[in-house]
This record gives structure tokens, C-alpha cells and sequence, in this order.
DNA sequence: CCCTTTCTGTATCGATGACTACATAAAAGA
DNA sequence: TCTTTTATGTAGTCATCGATACAGAAAGGG
């Protein structure tokens, strides 16, 4: 059961860690296999035989990202009891972890290779594949909204599905750009005003009435 | 009044033309001296002759972007009549832009340098700079609108600002993931929605009622 | 004409990019 | 202990990065 040769002398699974920490803050293109094994504490050939190179310790990193720090999404449209406490969790959960200190900003996913060279295509393609997931779980919680009656069979479940994927995603740009948690949240605030059904005179950004639904915690 | 030397063998308008394309393209880190001298049509020479530089030309390439596909902002946030139709105008005809297949999509600004290694902090700042100037022009425009009383007292401008801006950075995602005009514009019509006093029972992704404000043309 | 000035193309520069050859070290199996 | 297997650290590989040296070409001034 043990491995026959010589033992592994770090951590893989720290050293994973801070590769994704480096890759998220500073991208794909903009992180050196130095920078890599710096932050890992390993060296060049380590780092080859334990991953495989830098665009598969890549993919390694974002997996692991989604495990932790992307997990939010999938579990707020997963397990909230409704398709409004679910986007409204989304949003609000990813905006915490967004401007934690403990890690860079926004979301990788979002920010960590937005653009490429034509060399480094697939590893554009990934991204946008994750992100295209994230926008086929919005809508597919959408989608059990209306059937579940929550939403009117008249609502655009592309288009409001888009909409909040929208928000999600510019939310990442506004915290990599240093707005912080109470700027995050009036964004959210205001996102949610055009709830389907929202019945609102003034709605967030003014002086608030007649929002069918209560605000889920923001701290 | 004519230069003193061998006069320049390219056109330097349309060299920097094409240089913007590919820097908007592939981002700045993504982009090559070779890819730019490649697309501009001359040697590495005359690129340091006439722009000093990659970093440089990458400053002007911006400026240039800012005169001519990212001057719908300024424009619309300048001209309309009101705020709600400079916000909305605002969106519209960037959402335009942002999928034009004539060139790369999304906006410049936003996309080509979000992330970046220590050493291209400056170009990643210069970029977060315009981002923010941005965000500036919306807050003014909507604290004229208050001032004028087109938008009431009590609308919180610094978070219905931030929220369009969001809106408006997280279109250039959408359009760069492959999102349409139609899909933009179903986006914009949900984000306009939640405009303050906007008597919406069902808004723009429901059955619309009740909207205080036409949309504006979307062709 | 020559001189100065500026631009152009070739052919690089040193630095750094991702990646690996190789000898050695540390474990298990025999 | 001896072999096999895997990991490690040193020191490189070749390609490409951004940026230039240099010689010649194309203009104006004299």
C-alpha cells in the first residue's frame, strides 16, 4: 500500500494550494513556473512529477478552487429552499469570500484568464467552460423555480438567468478593483430589487418597501 | 513644418489601430512584441522609434480605444437628457459594441489586463484607473439627477453607481464567453428594471407593466 | 555635392519563459 | 545487502521574451 520509492518531501496538497493562490492572483500568463515553485517551496522538477507541468497544475488548482472557495455557487443553488434564497445566497456568500484578506480577490474563475495568447487557448476554454457551468446551474434553478410554482411561467428564465450571472461576474471585477463588503452588498441590495414579483415603490437603493422577501444575513 | 529625416514608411494612426485590436484581443501580457509588429506591419525598430515601447504603446493603444469604441460611455453619460436614459443608453450601446464581430469583444478596459505579475503592475493599474473613472462619470451623472430631481433624496447614489457599473463590467464577460445581443439586451432590460421608482409589479423579465421609461432603441 | 537627421531591415542582445538530463538520496522488496 | 523505484537538487536545455546595435536608405539644409 505504500509507494515503492523514495517518499514525497512535501505536502501535495499545501503546495496545490498556494499554486492556486499564486494563479488566482495573478493569472494564468501572468504566473512563471519560478513564481510556482517559490510559493510551493519546491523545485522545478518536483512540481513536474508531482503535476505535470504548469497548464495541468493549473487545472489542478482551479478543481481545487471550485472544492473551496468556488463551492459557494453550487451549494447556495443547491441547497436553499428557494430559487430566490438561492441567487440571493449566491450572490452573497461569493461576495464574502470575494474580499476576504486571507486570499486574493474576485473569483478565479472569473479573473484568472479572461484573455490569452493563442498558445494558452485551452486553458481560456476551461475557464469559460467553468463559467459557463455556473450560468447552467442558474438557470437550471431557475428553472425548478417556475415548476415548483415560485415563479411565474411568464418569467425569462434565460434572460434573468443571464442577468444574475452577470451580476455574479462583475461582482469579481468590483472586488478586484478594491470595492469592499458594504459596497459589494448595496450591489447585491440592488440586484435583488428586480426580483420577479418584487413589489417596490423605492426599491434597495432607495428607502426600502414592500420587498416580499427579507434580506438574508450579511454580517 | 515637414520632419527633418527619412519620413515614416507606415501609417502610425493605423499601426496603432491594429495594435489596439490585438492588445484588446489577447491582453497585454498575452500579446508579443512579435504578435504586435506582426499586426502593425513593421519591424521592432519602428514600433520603439514611434511608440518607445511596448508598455507605452499599450497606454496609447488604450487612450486611442477610449476615443473611439469606449466613448459610448462619456458620450451617453454626457448627453442624454436623463439619468435613467444616460444609464440605459449607456449599456445599450456598449452592449453593441461589445459583440461587434468586426472586432474583439467585450470591452478593451475591462478585459485586457485584470490580472498580471508584479512586473505589469503599472498597466494593470492604468487600466483599473480608467475603470474607475468610469465609475466616477455614473456617480456624477446620477448625483446630477438627484440635483435636478429627476431621482429622489433618498436613492442611495454611491450603490445604485456601483450597480450599474457592475452591470456594466460583467457584459463584457458575457459578451467575451460568447453571449449575443439579444442575450445583452435581455440582461440590460433586467437591470433597468430595478431602476429607483420603477413601479414594476412584473418587470422586464416577466410580463412588463407598468414601466415608467420606454427602452431605448436596441435595433 | 556633403552633412545631418530620421527611419528601416537584419541580426542580434541579455533575461527569462517552460521544461528536463542527470546524478544522488531515500524508501520498499528480495 | 543489493536491486528497484521514485523523489530531489543542481544545472542545464531550447525557445521566446522585450528591447537594441548597426549599417544603409531616404529625406532636408547647406
Amino acid at each position: 500500500m505504500s509507494p515503492r520509492g523514495r517518499p514525497r518531501a512535501f505536502d501535495r496538497e499545501h503546495a496545490l494550494t498556494q499554486a492556486m493562490f499564486v494563479f488566482w492572483e495573478r493569472g494564468y500568463e501572468g504566473t512563471s513556473l519560478a513564481d510556482l515553485t517559490g510559493a510551493m517551496g519546491i523545485n522545478p522538477p518536483s512540481l513536474y512529477a508531482a503535476f505535470g507541468g504548469k497548464e495541468a497544475l493549473f487545472c489542478e488548482a482551479v478543481e481545487r478552487y471550485g472544492e473551496t472557495y468556488g463551492s459557494y455557487t453550487p451549494r447556495a443553488l443547491r441547497e436553499e429552499p428557494t430559487a430566490r434564497a438561492a441567487i440571493e445566497a449566491m450572490l452573497r456568500d461569493n461576495a464574502h469570500t470575494y474580499v476576504d484578506p486571507e486570499h486574493p480577490t474576485g473569483c478565479m474563475v472569473v479573473l484568472a484568464a479572461t484573455n490569452c495568447s493563442p498558445a494558452n487557448r485551452d486553458v481560456c476554454d476551461h475557464l469559460k467552460a467553468q463559467r459557463e457551468e455556473v450560468r447552467e446551474l442558474i438557470r437550471a434553478r431557475l428553472h425548478r423555480g417556475v415548476e415548483e410554482g415560485e415563479l411565474a411561467r411568464t418569467v425569462d428564465v434565460e434572460a434573468l438567468g443571464a442577468y444574475y450571472a452577470t451580476i455574479l461576474f462583475g461582482l469579481s471585477m468590483q472586488a478586484r478593483d478594491g470595492v469592499g463588503l458594504p459596497g459589494l452588498t448595496a450591489i447585491i441590495d440592488a440586484a435583488m430589487s428586480c426580483w420577479p414579483g418584487a413589489k417596490a415603490t423605492e426599491n434597495a437603493t432607495g428607502a426600502a418597501s414592500e420587498m416580499d422577501t427579507a434580506p438574508v444575513a450579511s454580517s
